[in-house]
DNA sequence: CGTTCCGCTTGATCCGGATCAAGGCGGCCA
DNA sequence: TGGCCGCCTTGATCCGGATCAAGCGGAACG
């Protein structure tokens, strides 16, 4: 059994449910820690965050944490471990919507439907934070900073999405996806140049949209330029400037 | 001056205030319909929502009703007219982001970073009702069904941002956006297949991340194979169920 | 009334990335 | 240990849509 994590953090098979102590590291890097720890965790009212919070895992390299068709009842954020969510349209083919790393939240573009629009499926092995939405709904009506950040998050992520709609060469989709891994991984903690991509070459070409033959051309371009560090699934990242430069386009706009 | 509505609601230059005669018909159509008459417009709470109203226009094609980088304070409906939302990239191509008709709300993608990422521009002549987002925060605390229903329209917007990404052959691009756009009119009470574009072909293109050019000829094919009758601006949807299957990989999933 | 400009259409050519095809490598299982 | 299978890489060819180019028609304006 392998257990392989982007920056190492468990180093053994861990419990069902991760001890205090790796929880308290993870709420530091969670999407929600500023309505958690920032409005302070002695609070009576965030108690009450915690108890609807349910810890739930492991879940094994293609293990669905939800599927498409299933009501809508929690959203997830990541404890470790990395997800994507991917659809099926009408003609059966695969559309990887988004990757998930630790500290992020899946499972708000269900809200609308009622149903989950989706799958998401462990890439690797992954635990997560289950937070029931009806309860968190009613927790954020008596909590102005849980309603914010729920406002924010959906918003946030209405920003993301539609980045990656315009038309951009496959060099410009592949730098500013390195580039936005990288950031991701640094905003959590974790390493900003190191890191193991979970996901297979066919996963990150159909979220560009591009051939997975194509996504394989263009790193090894980036390596024979000296961008780039690769070996199978580990990268490096020798010079930000240089990716952050081919990807601007795509970039924090 | 010419003032052409989708559907000739509007027959004469209006005052900048609507009249309440078109504002109840509009109101039963807006996003917020369900929050707001579906509740009771006795109800004192719904009063309030009432009060934090602010009726804002005309705008005229080409106006903007916000500018990148404006300070977010508030989320606009759109009470008549067509709007464009709008990015440039970082070598200053224009990105359309989306079209906005009567009843629907732009604003949502700004609450994260706090100021407009976009501009917004009205497509002819265009009025609004303007919601304080403070004020629509602190009511949505006391009125579960707003908060719920903010949630919501966030989380569709979700959905449907993540439509556009998939990589998809022209033909299939614009007969999804064509029933798109009739589902839309028809939902808001408009007829579902006539109605005026008040978006230019480039505009459209743009939209799609397709050349002009190639919108052009798939009309023309599409006019050539009886789906459509198109007259410049003015359009007629021949052969819905024909479209729809066309488009089907972009629609509904 | 003619001029100019802009949006739209149509035709000709070109190119980036998809597709097809062939190996290489490593993990897993019998 | 050997064989199989999935994932990745690299090469050759093809095609959809971008780009370049030209012409048309309507609106605004002198």
């Amino acid at each position: 059994m392998q257990f392989k994590h982007p920056a190492g953090r468990l180093r053994e098979p861990p419990s069902p449910i991760a001890d205090d102590g790796d929880e308290r590291h993870f709420c530091g890097t969670c999407a929600f820690s500023s309505a958690c720890l920032a409005a302070g965790y002695q609070k009576p009212e965030l108690a009450e965050l915690q108890c609807l919070v349910e810890h739930v895992g492991p879940f094994r390299t293609g293990d669905h944490v939800f599927r498409t068709g299933d009501p809508f009842r929690a959203i997830y954020a990541v404890r470790s471990g990395t997800v994507k969510t991917r659809m099926f349209d009408e003609d059966g083919r695969e559309q990887v919507l988004g990757f998930y790393l630790p500290g992020e939240v899946i499972g708000l573009n269900a809200i609308y439907p009622e149903h989950f629009p989706c799958d998401a499926v462990a890439l690797d092995t992954a635990f997560f934070c289950r937070f029931s939405f009806p309860a968190m709904s009613a927790l954020a009506a008596r909590l102005p900073a849980l309603q914010q950040h729920l406002f924010r998050m959906l918003s946030k992520e209405l920003g993301s999405a539609s980045l990656l709609a315009g038309d951009h060469s496959a060099d410009e989709r592949v730098g500013a996806f390195l580039v936005d891994l990288a950031n991701r991984y640094a905003a959590r903690g974790f390493s900003g140049t190191r890191f193991h991509m979970s996901m297979s070459r066919g996963d990150i070409a159909n979220y560009l949209r591009l051939a997975a033959e194509t996504v394989s051309r263009v790193l090894t371009r980036f390596r024979t330029q000296q961008l780039i560090k690769i070996d199978g699934r580990e990268i490096e990242l020798l010079n930000l400037a240089g990716l952050h430069q081919i990807g601007r386009a795509l970039l924090h706009d």
